[in-house]
DNA sequence: TTTTAGATTTAGAATTAGTCTAAATCTCGC
DNA sequence: GCGAGATTTAGACTAATTCTAAATCTAAAA
């Protein structure tokens, strides 16, 4: 890590590359795959490389700038909310859409009593259909 | 789909791989890899395929017998136990045990409501240390 | 009992998501 | 302008999983 004379971190992060990949995330109420980014990052930035986005989006990611969600189904989408919130899943059109639950940090509690973990996060996932869906 | 003269369904499913499959990952209380089920498949049936191990676990997971899980972390694993239940992760070991959260029903209606589904199931998933990382 | 159609298994190729590598490029503080 | 360290790039690589096509099995029909 570099420091300059005062001692501080004067690295500079936040790259043009980094900045893309960030925007291509905000831009949608979707929650795009590493590919998809890709795909729509090189409209802007055309050159830009697939290791380039997933190291952009591990950076982002550890930076807190966005969040990673994993389900079953092949490879992890990304999301704009970083702030905890729920999921839930269309099990018809795959659809995923943020929510947020009531008293996340009741819940956190029960959970840790009964898992006898020290809980760090609790997400929950609901499956089932959107309301396109039914 | 075969018939008998009556109109049955006689096909024979659980097949000697499939129950070889099960029966492994009944008789831990881990939660295998596909790859682990593969290796100590093999130990009881020398010479069944991976391919086998990952048809049997289709089959397996499509007739209720086993259940899927999968978490950011590359492989999915298998759980023996299907009745709805809950996840902890250590954030430190990896460990992953079940658990059960009191009112589930409670906690889908609410979920239901939040979000606009139509609910099939929820699953918490807790991240945290586990009793023997803290 | 032989035939046969469909299901299953097998080995290995193919695909997919994601990571690694090494060289080229950039940036900041000097 | 120089040089250290960070970043980007293209492409090779890895690991998980799926696909393919041929061989085998099974149970109903002939």
């Amino acid at each position: 890590m570099r420091k300059n004379t005062k001692g501080q971190d004067t690295e500079q992060k936040l790259t043009p590359q980094r900045e893309v990949v960030l925007q291509v995330i905000r831009d949608t109420e979707q929650h795009p795959t590493a590919g998809e980014i890709f795909e729509a990052a090189r409209k802007r930035l055309p050159g830009i490389s697939y290791a380039t986005v997933y190291n952009s989006l591990r950076f982002l990611r550890e930076a807190g700038l966005v969040r990673e969600i994993s389900f079953g189904d092949s490879a992890s989408r990304y999301d704009r909310e970083v702030e905890r919130h729920d999921h839930a899943i269309c099990t018809n059109c795959g659809k995923l859409v943020d929510f947020n639950l009531p008293d996340a940090a009741g819940l956190l509690r029960v959970a840790a009593r009964k898992s006898q973990f020290k809980a760090e996060s609790v997400q929950l996932t609901l499956l089932g259909l959107c309301p396109e869906c039914h």
